[in-house]
Parts: structure tokens; sequence; C-alpha cells
RNA sequence: GGAAGCUUAGCUCAGCUGGGAGAGCAUCUGCCUUACAAGCAGAGGGUCACAGGUUCGAGCCCUGUAGUUUCCACCA
């Protein structure tokens, strides 16, 4: 039984990605070598959301990190991926308690305890499906690692870090203005809110002065917040309010006297030049409020609703009260009209609800002086953002950066570890959860707030390799080497887990920060829910395999660049895979069950022989470069037309007459290149295309074969040969035979009919070339029978003629050329080659370029007119010849 | 208000530190040539958004303009 007979005719992706996957896993290869002379690399895995399945984003990120944490394994690193998922408390908890309404259950009923009991029961069920998907994409993390955010020593970090911040008093608690969402009934940080322009209105009210003597007219978006105005503000600058300031006002419908204070803040050319001052509920004004000293009056509740204080809305919503008190304003001759208004309003970033901002008591990180060696970290270098646009991205947060309010109203979470002494009003900040007050011995309360999700992820390069203790993988593996990740959670994540290292760690948390963009649909919208329009990698997966999403989402992107997602590019990786997988049936068709290649002599390597190894001596050389510099598009492009163009197209065909004539005595060589040239291409590939680049690898047959290409030493260009000049010979044998196709398409020769060809070369090493490449020029160009000669003598009137670099060919078809077609195709062809010298010419005639380009590219244009003129002059001949 | 990206063939996009523009798809024309029709061969198609500037030389560097997208901030 042949070899070939093993092998399936197509390349099943279902089949073969499962089981090799399985196989990679069994190993152990995902693990990092325990060769400690090995130099680490490592990468942590953003963390998918428990809630999350698997989108395009997230195919994208994996893919990108996978390319690299294969190539730097294949490269000779003891190479860590650790992979892991976020507890992404308020999604998470925003799912549980939505699930739970449909029992008609309400957290509050169920009560903290059998709550986070049903969302760790709920995590155990749902929070490995995001990882059996990542696994699917062939992601070569190390899943003896995994982590998860709210796992024992991720906790035990995140504990370390409230303590330690809060006795260095980075951490603090205040009453704040802060983001509210009514919607999921938590406060929300800054980076949490997301603004959305929106169509509303502006209503100019009238507020009468105490004393009678007439009022002042504002606007405001918000009416409903007129409930809670302690004073009126005016900029001290305005020559129009001069003389109200200080005086009273009484606030329409509550009746409340407030008064009219001056501050900067007020922009005299906006508006009336007045604005209310609601201190409990936008945080502009609380500021205002804050200087003047004024009461803060929250008049809303928690789910938005307006509060027990003002019974006639008691009970409304915000937007309900916002008509009713139009109304009252209306009626008591308060409003003086209604314009229309676009204004940004801020959204959860989660559910999109209008935020509310509200005045509470909530934990804050001081932000300032944690983010100077962050800033500087980036400034001097030691993290590149690639590319580097983003930095300035990151500049512009962080120079601005406020207090980060890390308090959350939910229970799925880390508890803050905060205990409060109801007794005496003692505060710890300790570990210890079961603190006894200090002062009393009584015990005490925990804080029943969690912290904002992204104070654990921040603390995830490091946690994940076991800090706080000081682990043989902390040591070995951190700082990290490069994160992946989108441009969208810079601020979220990058920015917190810079500081969180150089807070911590004091070093860097990675090195490179590679940054890609978002997967659009095609035609450039957002993917969302909403619009219907995300495509599911799993499908694509299913249909076309994991190899295929991978081709499609890495080529033709450059890092940072959004990409829109087109059906085309899987099914040019399903062609691809296809391509390969004929090119390897060949490769082993063309093998008997026994041989040998230690008689292989490389002195018998021909012209195409040579040609190829130096074509993949140089992509190997070129696509190692594009890898270190992550232009993985670049890469894999040169490494595909590497493989379909040079390889399958050129060298396979070249190869034929030599494989199915068994005598030929350079057929062991074609035999054992075909092998080499394609294992070494796996190779290249491999990174991106794992699964089938693995298969086709083991099918060949290489000397010191790898158990597996993945842990296969990556290519190295010093390794492979290269014949600078016969390759160069090559590239003119192949121009000559495109020369040859096309005059001979042109001409309308039928690919059937065979012809021979003169070959008209002054030098004998050309004329030889040709000779010798008769049994492949007969394949690629319809060629039977070559002669050469030094001159023109005796060429046929009706050849048709050919020009390469280096000669002429003729190809004597009297019988079907129409010497007319044959004057005008030549005379078309000389006139281009005419156009091409005059340019040159120009160029070499222009003292300034011959003085001041570099010689070499001087040479190369002194090359070009030689080859135009040649080509010129054997034009002009042949149609002399021709009209004769 | 501040910042960044994009504008290259009909479509989607590459183009590394400046040296006479590429790919895939689509179109047209031939081929079932014993690895592959998911293929092979050939062809057409671009004042690289516009206007200036630097340079011997600009798709690439600088300035400005227009269109477009995004991020940040936010005036009631």
């Amino acid at each position: 039984m042949a070899r070939i007979d093993n092998i399936s005719k197509t390349f099943n992706p279902n089949e073969a990605e499962p089981r090799l996957y399985n196989e990679w896993l069994d190993k152990g290869y995902f693990k990092p070598s325990d060769d400690k002379t090995k130099t680490p690399f490592s990468i942590v895995m953003p963390p998918p959301n428990i809630t999350g399945q698997l989108h395009m984003g997230h195919a994208l990120d994996n893919t990108l990190q996978d390319i690299l944490t294969r190539f730097k394994r294949m490269s000779g690193y003891a190479t860590l991926w650790v992979p892991g998922t976020d507890h992404a408390s308020i999604a998470t908890e925003a799912k549980i308690v939505a699930q739970m309404r449909e029992e008609g259950i309400f957290k509050e009923d169920l009560g903290r305890e059998k709550f986070l009991e049903r969302a760790w029961d709920w995590k155990a069920k749902y929070g490995g499906r995001i990882v059996e998907q990542l696994k699917k994409m062939g992601s070569s993390c190390d899943w003896s690692r995994e982590r998860f955010t709210m796992d024992e020593g991720c906790s035990e970090a995140v504990k370390e870090v409230f303590v330690k911040y809060y006795n260095q008093g980075l951490i603090y608690r205040g009453e704040r203005i802060i983001n509210w969402c009514p919607h999921c009934l938590t406060s929300i940080s800054n980076a949490e809110v997301e603004y959305e322009d929106q169509a509303g209105h502006f209503w100019h009210l009238r507020y009468p002065l105490e004393d009678g003597s007439g009022y002042v007219e504002l606007a405001t978006t918000r009416p409903e917040t007129l409930l809670g105005d302690t004073a009126v503000a005016v900029n001290p600058k305005d020559e129009r309010y001069k003389d109200i300031i200080g005086k009273m006002l009484i606030l329409p419908l509550v009746g409340r006297k407030i008064p009219v204070v001056a501050d900067d803040y007020v922009d005299i050319e906006f508006g009336t030049g007045v604005v209310k001052i609601t201190p409990a509920h936008d945080p502009n004004d609380f500021e205002v409020g804050l200087r003047h000293g004024l009461e803060v009056i929250t008049v809303l509740t928690e789910d938005a609703k307006i509060t027990d204080d003002y019974p006639k809305y008691a009970g409304m919503d915000r937007y309900e009260a916002r008509e009713a008190i139009i109304k009252d304003l209306d009626e008591g001759g308060f409003l003086i009209k209604t314009e229309d208004y676009n204004h940004n309003v801020g959204t959860c970033y989660r559910c999109g609800t209008t935020i509310e901002p509200r005045v509470s008591l909530q934990w804050f990180v001081k932000m300032e002086e944690l983010a100077k060696p962050a800033i500087e970290a980036v400034k001097d270098g030691r993290i590149r953002f690639v590319p580097e646009r983003f930095n300035k991205n990151y500049f512009n947060w962080m120079e601005d950066i406020r207090d980060w309010c890390i308090s959350r109203q939910l229970w799925w979470g880390h508890r803050i570890p905060a205990f409060y002494c109801d007794d005496c009003g003692e505060i710890v900040v300790t570990k210890d959860d079961t603190a006894v007050c200090p002062k009393c011995g009584k015990p005490m309360r925990q804080d029943p707030d969690t912290l904002d999700t992204w104070f654990s992820s921040a603390l995830w390069p490091f946690s994940t390799l076991g800090w706080p203790e000081d682990t043989e993988d902390l040591k070995r593996f951190y700082p990290t080497d490069t994160l992946v990740t989108g441009y969208d959670i810079i601020t979220f994540w990058v920015s917190r887990m810079i500081v969180a290292g150089m807070a911590h760690m004091d070093e860097e948390p990675f090195r490179d920060v590679l940054i890609h963009g978002l997967v659009r649909d095609s035609q450039g919208r957002k993917m969302s829910k909403s619009l219907g329009n995300g495509i599911d990698p799993l499908e694509i997966i299913e249909q076309s395999g994991a190899d295929s999403l991978r081709f499609a989402l890495v080529t033709g992107n450059a890092p940072g660049n959004d990409q829109r997602f087109q059906e085309d590019k899987i099914t040019m990786g399903r062609n691809l895979s296809n391509k390969i997988w004929n090119a390897m049936r060949f490769v082993i068709m063309n093998l008997e069950d026994d041989v040998d290649f230690s008689g292989v002599d490389s002195d018998k390597f021909t012209l195409e022989d040579k040609w190829i190894l130096t074509r993949l001596h140089d992509v190997t050389a070129e696509a190692t470069q594009n890898i270190d510099n992550y232009d993985f598009g670049v890469a894999l492009s040169k490494i595909v037309d590497f493989i379909w163009d040079n390889f399958c197209d050129w060298y396979i065909e070249t190869s034929k007459s030599r494989l199915f004539d068994k005598e030929c005595e350079t057929r062991l060589e074609a035999q054992y290149l075909l092998n080499y040239v394609l294992g070494v291409s796996m190779q290249l590939l491999h990174p991106f295309m794992p699964f089938i680049t693995e298969e086709v690898y083991q099918n060949l047959e290489i000397g010191g074969k790898a158990e597996s290409i993945m842990i296969s030493d990556w290519p190295c260009a010093d390794d492979i040969p290269a014949y600078a000049e016969e390759a160069e010979m090559m590239e003119t044998l192949m121009d000559a035979i495109r020369g040859i196709r096309a005059v001979r398409k042109e001409m309308d020769v039928a690919p059937s009919r065979k012809a021979h060809i003169i070959v008209v070369t002054p030098e004998d090493r050309t004329a030889e070339m040709f000779i010798n490449g008769e049994g492949f020029l007969a394949r690629l160009a319809s060629v039977e029978g070559v002669e050469t000669q030094k001159d023109k003598e005796g060429i046929p009137a009706t050849a048709v003629a050919a020009m390469f670099k280096g000669g002429e060919i003729y190809l004597p078809l009297e019988d079907l050329i129409d010497i007319d077609k044959e004057l005008v195709r030549l005379d078309k062809e000389k006139e281009r080659l005419s156009g091409e010298i005059d340019r040159v010419k120009a160029k070499l005639a222009n003292q300034d370029f011959v003085s001041r380009a570099p010689e070499k590219v001087v040479n190369a244009e002194k090359d070009k007119q030689k080859n135009y003129e040649e080509m010129y002059n054997n034009i002009v001949s042949r149609i002399a010849m021709l009209k004769k």
C-alpha cells in the first residue's frame, strides 16, 4: 500500500482540529519548558467575562496572542500564555438578577449568601463555556495555569492591594458625587460612563427675586432637578447680574429661598448666563456647592424616582416628574419657552441607562500620584505601545486622571475589606475577615459593597503568577513580555495594570502592548447584538475550520486598524488549506515507501532547486523579521505567496518532469527538496494556521522531524543555503516562460499546440540554461524542442517573438501567424519600451540625480536603460524583418 | 473644545526606515495540462482625496483644505 493511500483527498478541519488540539494538550506542549536556561516569554490573556460567548473580538485577540506564543515557543523561548476569566461583576450580577426575576425571585429576598451561592453555580455552569470556545480557536495557552479573577489567589491579591493602598493613604472613603446607574443600582466609575448625543429640550425658566423686584431667567435640560436647587449662579464678571449677587430667590414650586452666588464656572456667553445649582445631582454644581457652602439636597431615590420629601411628585420616575414639573411651571407662569436641544448624555456602559449623578458615600483610589510612574514608564520607553500612536491615547487619559470610584453596590465581586464598629464608629481595613473592634472588642460589620471588576483585573499580570506569594512563576515570568488587546480598553484596563504593576511590583507589567482594532461587519458597522449583524466565530469554525478563521482575521490587516469582516476572506483561507493539502498530496504521491534521502547530494541541485532554496531563505528571514515587528499580516502574505506562487505554481511544476522520469538522475534531490521546502513552509505558517500545518508536517518525509510541528525549531534563514546567481538566472528563465505564455495567448496559439523555440542569446550560460530546462519548458509553456543560437541568422519571418532580459525567443508557427497582427503587437511593445527609455534617460541626464542619489540607485537605472534598449533594438529589427 | 485614524484598481485592503504602485475578490479570454476547477495560464483596470512645501526623487516626510470614523472632555 502506497503512503498516499493513507491520506484523505481533502483536509477535514472538523475531524482534524479537535483531534490535534487534544493531542497537543495531552502531550503538555502548552506548558512552558522546564529548561531554566531558556529565556522566558510570557503573555497574560485578557480575561474574557464569564458571561461571554466567543465573538469576533475574542477570536482576533486570541489569534494574535496565539501567533506570538507559537512563534516564540518555536523560537526557543520558555513560553507561557496564562489564560483565565473575569468575574465581570456588573454584567454577571445583572444576568443572574434577570434570570431570577423570571422565576419571580428578588435578590433582596434571597439574601447575600444564597445569592452568591447561586452566582457561583452560575459561574460553574456557564463560566467554562468561553474557555471551551477559546480552545476551538487553537489557543495554545497553558490551561493548567488557568485563573479566575475571584479565585483564592486573585482574591488574596485584591485584599493585599486594598489594604496596602489604604495604609498608604491612597484609598479613602468619602461622600462625593459619583455616577449612579439607576438600573444596575450601583455607582460606576468615570471610565464606565459612555456619552451619547441625545435630542432633548432646553427649558427657559424664571425664578422670582425674594424682594419682588423681578426675576432671573435661566435654562435647564433637566427641570426635575429644580427640586434640589440650593442656589443660582452667575459669573462675577457678568455686568448684567452684578446687582443681584447675594440676593435671594424663591424657588418655584418649592418655595425654598436660595441665594444668587457668583462663580467663575458660569460661562457668560452661554444661555442667559445664569445657572441653577443642584449640588446633589450634577458634578459641576457639586463643586460650586462646595465652594459656596451650599446645602446638598437629594431629590431622587436610587432608582431615580422623586423622594418622599416632595409629596406631589413622590414616586414618579425622573422623566414622569419632568413632565409634571414642566406642566406645573407652565401653569405657574415660570416657563418662558421650550427649545429643542441636542446634548450629550452619560449612559451606563453595561445597560445603556442614563446615569444619574448622585452624592453618596463611596471608596476611591487617589490616582494622581499613582499615575506618575505609570506615565513615566511609557514616556521613557520601558513600555511600548504598538502602534506608537496609542501613546497619546494613554497620556491623554493618564495626565488628566480623576480619582477612581471603586466601590460597587453589588454582591458579586470582591467584598471591600473594610470593617465598621457599630458601637464606636471605628473603621478597620484588614485582610482578616473576622475583625473585632480594636477599641471595644466587639465584632465588626464588613462593608457590604464590592469592588469594581477592573480593580482585580488591574492586578492580572502578577496575581495570575501567584502574587502576593513569591512564587517561581512570578520570578520567572514577571514582567510579562507582550500584552495583546483592543484599543477600546486602554483606559479601562491597560492603564490600570501599568499603575498597579508600578505600585506593587515596582516594575512595569509588560514591555510591549500590541493594540488591535475592532472587527466590524462587511459594511463597516460595529458588530452588535441590537443590530443583529454579528458573525459567530463558532459557526465559521464549524463550516470552514479555525485555520480559515484565523487566516481571515490576520490577512491584510495592519496593527491597530479596524477591519471589515468578509466571507471572502474565509473562502481565501479555506482555498489556501485546500491548496496546501493538495501540494502535500502531490509530494507524497511521488514518494516511494522506502525512499531514503541519505543519498541526497547537494552538488546535484539544479537551477530551480537552488532558486527555491534561495527564495525559502529570503522568505524565512523576512517573515521572521515581520513577526518580530508584529506585522503579522505582512508576514502571512509573504509566506502564503511563497507557498502558492513560488512553491506550487513554479517549483512543483518544474519538478514534474524529474519526478515522472524514474531514471532522472536528480529525481531523489527533487523528492527531497519537495518535502523539505514544504516542511519549512509549514513551520513558517504554523503560528497562523496551526492545524493544517501540523497535519501536513506529520505526513511529510523530513529528517529529524519533531514530535509535533509546534515544538519544532523555528526555521533559521542562515541554515538555508542561498544561491544568488542561480536564483537570478532562474528568474530570467521564468521571465522568458511568462513571455512565451503571453505571446502565445495574445496570438491565439492553442495551449495544445506545441511549438519549438529558438532562443537567441549571446550568452553561453543562458543558452545552456534553456537547453537544461527543456523538461519543464515543455510543461510550463507548451514548448517542444529548444534550439539556441547567438544571432538572429535564419529566423523565419513568420516566427513570433518574445523578449526577455538577456535575449529573444522565437516561436516559428508559420501556419498560424497573422503577420499584420504580430506587427501591431510588436509596435505596441515598441511604444511602451520607448516610453520607458525616455524616462530613464531623462533621469540619468539629471546631474543632480546622478551626483546625489546613492550609487546603487543610479546603477539600477543604468541597468534598466541597457535592458530596455536591448529589447527595443531587438523589436525594431524584428519589425524591419517582418516588413520585408 | 482637545486628540487620533482613515481617504491607494469596481469592492475589501497591504505598501517596512522616501528610489517609478501590489494582493485577494470581481471583470474579460483561454485551458478538465495525471496535486488542486476551492484550480492553472493570460489580460484589462489606479493624475495613491485635494492644494502647497521639503528633496535629485514623495503613496510614504511637513503645512493647509475637504470628506469620514473614533477616542477624550463637556456649558447649565
